[in-house]
DNA sequence: GGGCCCGCAGGG
DNA sequence: CCCTGCGGGCCC
């Protein structure tokens, strides 16, 4: 078994059309041979198919309401208890709190106008932008997920041919907008799980009912002009509160690690050393004291 | 086209 | 190991 990969599968491009659910699996663009959603619990989803399977589910191409699995009866299809937070419906949700791409693949059995006529086809990649409990048709509680259509789709296309190694896609940007969308990398992931999701400098541990949920902030900022590094030691784990305290200038670290700006001080676990000129960089061109 | 059932491979 | 899940083929 291979690893799990979030993000385009190189060699097959959005509209890439496959004739069965084994030719799928074989691709790598969605591995269970019946499942409709791919990933686990710990990991997250990294993809999903429209087959039609449930009726709840609503397509509006760029905007999808997708429906989890669980609670039909094997032989009738018919949903006969609640469904649960487990399984794939809780890889979907922890999708949503690392903000990782979720593939989504229409079968022609999906009754929709953005379903292909044979077959199947990859129509790209999605954002978890919600998830819920309602009461389905059937009168049992469904899990339901909102998936948005990227907009980065394009920046990912053109970059998934020369980059895609590990599990993760590499974000070349990062959204800015009222709603920060993180993506989890290798390494973001590496640093809150170093922290244990636990605010490096409040040490708050912020949980929902689909786990704990922390952000990765960059000290010195990714890309032009910048050039900051993707590296542990230009990265911290924050509560949200303070990430963006730090990126708006609200406080800095001084090179003894104590805060300027606000109360308190910086928790730093073994084996993680932060780079003096990241701090540095940071406190000239964002910190407006002293 | 609907119902049935034999499957696989993934994941806990 | 056991259980499950938006296949798929073959009946009728």
């Amino acid at each position: 078994m291979s690893e799990r990969i979030f993000g385009h599968i190189p060699g097959y491009p959005v509209g890439s059309w496959f004739e069965s659910r084994a030719a799928l699996s074989e691709a790598g663009l969605h591995r269970p041979q019946v499942a409709g959603i791919s990933g686990t619990e710990g990991e997250g989803a990294d993809s999903i198919v429209l087959s039609g399977g449930y009726e709840d589910d609503a397509d509006w191409g760029n905007e999808i309401v997708y429906t989890g699995h669980g609670g039909r009866d094997r032989g009738t299809g018919k949903q006969i208890t609640h469904q649960k937070l487990s399984r794939g419906n809780l890889a979907l949700a922890k999708s949503r709190l690392a903000g990782l791409p979720v593939r989504v693949i229409r079968g022609s059995t999906h009754k929709s106008n953005y379903s292909p006529p044979h077959g199947y086809r990859y129509d790209g990649l999605y954002r978890v932008e919600d998830h819920w409990q309602e009461r389905g048709r059937a009168g049992y509680y469904i899990w339901r997920y909102r998936l948005i259509k990227s907009a980065e789709a394009g920046i990912e296309d053109s970059q998934a041919a020369t980059e895609s190694k590990g599990s993760y896609s590499v974000p070349q940007r990062q959204e800015t907008t009222v709603l920060r969308i993180v993506r989890d990398t290798k390494l973001t992931r590496k640093i809150k799980e170093a922290y244990n999701y636990h605010c490096q400098i409040c040490k708050i541990r912020l949980e929902g009912s689909a786990g704990p949920y922390a952000e990765a902030a960059h000290i010195r900022p990714l890309g032009m002009p910048h050039n900051g590094s993707d590296s542990l030691d230009n990265l911290l784990c924050l509560c949200p509160n303070h990430h963006v305290l730090f990126d708006y200038g609200a406080f800095a670290i001084a090179d003894d690690l104590s805060l300027i700006g606000i109360e308190g001080s910086l928790t730093l676990v073994d084996g993680h050393c932060l780079g003096q000129a990241n701090l540095r960089y940071r406190r000239e061109h964002y910190f407006l004291g002293s």
